[in-house]
DNA sequence: ATTAGCACTCCTTTCCCAAGAGTGCTAACA
DNA sequence: TGTTAGCACTCTTGGGAAAGGAGTGCTAAT
């Protein structure tokens, strides 16, 4: 048996109802639908059949369908065929043009939770593909140095290192010569071997610093990637959906919220390369990757900024998310974001 | 009617008691209580007294009592007298000696979360009475300058400029060395319109970017003013706490630590010169700066890294809190703060 | 001054019942 | 053959009522 256009109306129709109400919905309450002029009792019958197939559920035997995780697939790719040609455009997404992307993405995070109701998380771009864009080593003690990387899409490193001898103005100036020479236009990964080997034989008698430097670069971008910059926002949210509040729920999602590694999972995924850039990702209940969001729906969708800077925006509801909404609104940040810094 | 020895007894085990539990005590249960050899009718009279004082309250005629906001008041300060000479050590509180303030606040509020199973906040240290200790720029593309602050404490802060015209590597330079000669040292306040003067006339035809500086160092300093940096943890601590965990109240709480803005009534007061540096402030109930908080009580340390650079730890838990232990982590990871940065 | 005992109060839990919502099935109809 | 009306049935939900429990206040005895 196969979805013939009637069960689709209806099967959409229950969906849609049920996203707004979040409460089973039951045969007479589709037959009321507009559209389709059906008596309760036919639409009880199409019900039936949608429930064979797999597409709704009886929470129990006296209550009206929901979804069930297939409807929603069903749903959701629907709407992603439909919504896939018009970006529609979102003048109100008051995007500063800051310099400091981290900022930026913290407020995507925000005005993201705040637009659409939902918990939302922005993962900062990863670096491993990046370029070096400048360097610079200063002394702020005696035998202290302060290091600044700044990389492609002007983000921002620093840290510091402590030298066993004191270097001249004019040491640090050569030393700031030859790291920039050497450095610059490369991206983390095209650091290797050769490179660091050519840079201390330069470095003369420095060569110490040099590693300490090429040391803090490398640590710097990797614990940057290690511990994931992950900014989440609006995780009170969740509270607006009677499903997903109770005390148990509740606590495990916000907490894994809070705990930004168990995130991870979702962007890995995305990740790889299989995934086609700007394509919108959407786990529906055990489809997604963290298990303590199996009672809920995550949809993804990667933001490129530069060469190989690429990062990740998700936002978590219910279920019953408004789907078309969310992938609308993802849709244009994106673009948004690509548009703006993408060059 | 005072309190004699017999009945701050009673109050403190009928305290202790419901720090335990979370429930209400009765008569009985204390009678029970080791120390004092005492029925339960006895206790009953007592208590009856107790209630009359307004240390304890009874949620409804025939519930045991629960303290009120005076009860724990008295318990509080009894605790802080006490514990005030002995600053206990804590060996495990394995503080990392890392360079970044930022980074170390951050880890020092989860660290609390864990130990503590209450939420905690830790905002970061305020700038206005900080030294400036170096400043540097550079250009990172043509028409674009990057310009780093460091700070006493180690904590840095970046930004970009344009500039109208390209400079080049010799203006940069001197420009640097200008800035530093003139700025170092000083703190945000003592930077005023007679320094900004000499310092423009010296600066001679890169007055124009000079000022572009200051605003820059301003900005920075001031926004990282506004919306303080505040970080928190172990929010979903208050769902093991049942009297806080009910959805409203809950929801209500986890917002309000989400929205950092709100809560910077809790360090306003605590920044006043009226309190000591290091003195522990204890609010219980209604005593909250934060309307939200009225059902729980709030511990909050301040902190000093270095001059004029300080900021303030706060530990967020249901009114029966373990006040023992709270005040005395504070104090613990306050003198260590300060030992390690304080210099 | 302390204690034992007892009646009383009030919350909480449980159980039951009625109401309501929705289904599945059957039979009738076009 | 597809659609519809009707009805019995199921299951949840909400509101009491009743039972149980915990704890008090008071009185009388020690």
């Amino acid at each position: 048996m196969e979805l013939d256009e009637r069960k689709e109306k209806i099967l959409k129709a229950i969906i849609q109802t049920y996203l707004e109400t979040g409460e089973p919905v039951g045969s007479r309450t589709i037959s009321k639908y507009s559209d389709l002029n059906l008596s309760s009792a036919t639409i009880r019958n199409e019900m039936s059949d949608l429930e064979e197939l797999g597409y709704i559920i009886q929470p129990h035997t006296s209550a009206g369908r929901i979804p069930s995780d297939k409807g929603y697939r069903f749903y959701v790719d629907q709407i992603i065929r439909e919504k896939d040609s018009q970006v529609s455009q979102m003048q109100e997404l008051m995007i500063q043009r800051v310099d400091r992307v981290e900022l930026l993405l913290k407020q995507m995070a925000q005005i993201l939770a705040n637009n659409t109701n939902y918990a939302t998380l922005v993962s900062g771009p990863s670096y491993h593909q990046t370029k070096l864009k400048f360097i610079q080593l200063s002394r702020v003690e005696s035998h202290k140095l302060l290091i600044v990387v700044v990389v492609e899409g002007n983000i921002i490193r620093n840290s510091f290192i402590t030298t066993d001898e004191e270097l001249s103005d004019e040491e640090i100036l050569n030393l700031n010569i030859l790291l920039n020479n050497s450095l610059n236009g490369l991206t983390i990964r095209e650091i290797n071997l050769g490179v660091i080997a050519k840079l201390k034989e330069q470095a003369g008698a420095h060569r110490q610093v040099v590693e300490m430097v090429l040391n803090e670069v490398a640590v710097a971008v990797e614990a940057q990637d290690e511990d994931l910059q992950i900014y989440t926002s609006g995780a009170t949210n969740i509270f607006k959906y009677p499903e997903l509040s109770d005390t148990q729920r509740a606590s495990e999602l916000i907490s894994t919220l809070e705990q930004k590694e168990l995130l991870k999972g979702l962007f890995d995924e995305q990740n790889e390369p299989s995934a086609s850039d700007s394509e919108i990702q959407v786990y529906i209940g055990d489809e997604t990757p963290v298990r303590t969001m199996k009672d809920c729906s995550v949809v993804t969708a990667n933001y490129v900024l530069g060469e190989g800077l690429r990062g990740t925006i998700g936002i978590i509801g219910p279920k019953r998310m408004d789907y078309e909404k969310v992938v609308g609104t993802l849709r244009t940040v994106v673009s948004q974001l690509n548009e703006t810094f993408g060059k």
